[in-house]
DNA sequence: GTCAATTTAGACACCATTGTCTAAAACGTC
DNA sequence: GACGTTTTAGACAATGGTGTCTAAATTGAC
């Protein structure tokens, strides 16, 4: 009973570093194996084999698994959406070649939000324990898809207003398109395996030129839209 | 040791009519309680709870637990397949307006095959359990999705010949045109329920608009096409 | 009603997992 | 090297699930 560990000095500690490391490390393990196996499939030994570490110290730093588990969801949304935000930065302010900028934008959008570790680890968490915990899932949709999808609907209004595209539903337009950019990952990404670049490259074109025959305003020839689009300019 | 079941009587039987409709019971439980808890979640007992089934019943038909769970994929594929055939076969040969006959049809698709029980079912276990079972996964990937788009490609192909859309990729094409009638309905059904009628229909009207915009060849007006796109005809 | 096929409840051994406990070891700072 | 903090291995009880077995009950065809 004398040197048992206190979760409540953790805040006060001039060991930060080393108990940083092996947080890290967990968290990360856990990510890997409750996305490989599910809640139920995960076993705490695993998780601690996996990072290295033995199963009373992840008892340690977590009550119960489902502190473990809800801790793993928090840190990956966290990360996930400090990506999304580095991303959309990326966006330029002049784009000469609005095709090839929003290609590149959906490679990047795709490769490190939608296909990466994290965005598969969400994608799969969400969809097998969403119902169990309804909390999480709310906060998902909050930050994950709701988020992009506002994000992207500011940024298709600011290309409105450039004139580059022409779209009457922002948030329907920023649905769609990463719709369209999952039309031909979603299916390699559930297979386990990540796209490779190619793959990535040509989706994201596919999508991009879909989603600019359907809101795309052509350069000079206002005349040449379809009739049945009402151009508001 | 005298009066135990024996599966191999199962074909000879006068008595298929009671075995049916256990083990329809037995299935249809398994699937409910499969897609809520998963596979390593689902416990028998609960399944032979929900199935008003003895524990010993879905062992006598079952050998173990991996096998009901395979003998279930098989079953609710089986359905889509045919629910989708069915459905396919509701397209009407003349069609005076294709945007309401492709809405008709996408509020069909995604009904009865995409967000119903099975749908749903199968979207979740092959993508919780997908890695775990590659057969499975392949099995799906070819009846299901790929299907789909390929019997929509055949669809669209014929749309194109009648010379109602104008589309390069056949497959790319049937591979968007579900992205995007998904594109509304996923954070629905992700949620746990299943959508309203006015939500499938809002919907397939967006997703239908979008790809017709895309696709979509103006009544008489060739030359309104924009010009980024090289005219086949 | 008879008979065989089928289902049932309950008990059972077996195993994996969770979460706790303890004493020893390792760590980091001074 | 001393000291408090943290990690570790291993044992542990409790729990819950799988799959087997048995004897009794039910069903359905004749």
């Amino acid at each position: 009973m004398k040197n048992r560990y206190e979760p409540a000095l953790r805040a006060t500690g001039h060991t930060q570093r080393g108990q940083c490391a092996k947080r890290l490390s967990i968290l990360d393990a856990a990510a890997h194996v409750f996305c490989r196996e599910g809640f139920s499939g995960a076993s705490i030994d695993e998780i601690a084999v996996a990072a290295c570490v033995s199963r009373q110290t992840i008892y340690n730093h977590y009550r119960e698994k489902e502190t473990l588990f809800t801790a793993v969801v928090e840190d990956v949304m966290d990360r996930a959406n400090a990506m999304l935000y580095s991303i959309l930065a990326t966006f330029p302010d002049k784009s000469d070649n609005i095709e090839d900028d929003l290609t590149a934008f959906a490679v990047r959008l795709s490769k490190n939000c939608l296909c990466n570790q994290d965005g598969k680890f969400l994608r799969k968490l969400v969809q097998s324990e969403g119902e169990r915990y309804p909390h999480l899932f709310e906060a998902w949709r909050q930050h994950g898809p709701g988020k992009i999808s506002s994000a992207l609907g500011a940024l298709f209004s600011r290309l409105c207003h450039k004139g580059v595209l022409q779209i009457d539903d922002f948030d329907l337009a920023a649905r769609q398109f990463l719709a369209l950019v999952n039309a031909d990952l979603q299916m390699i990404s559930l297979f386990g395996g990540t796209p490779t670049d190619e793959e990535l490259e040509s989706a994201a074109r596919n999508a991009v030129q879909t989603f600019l025959r359907a809101y795309g305003k052509p350069a000079g020839t206002s005349i040449a839209q379809p009739p049945s689009l009402a151009v508001v300019s």
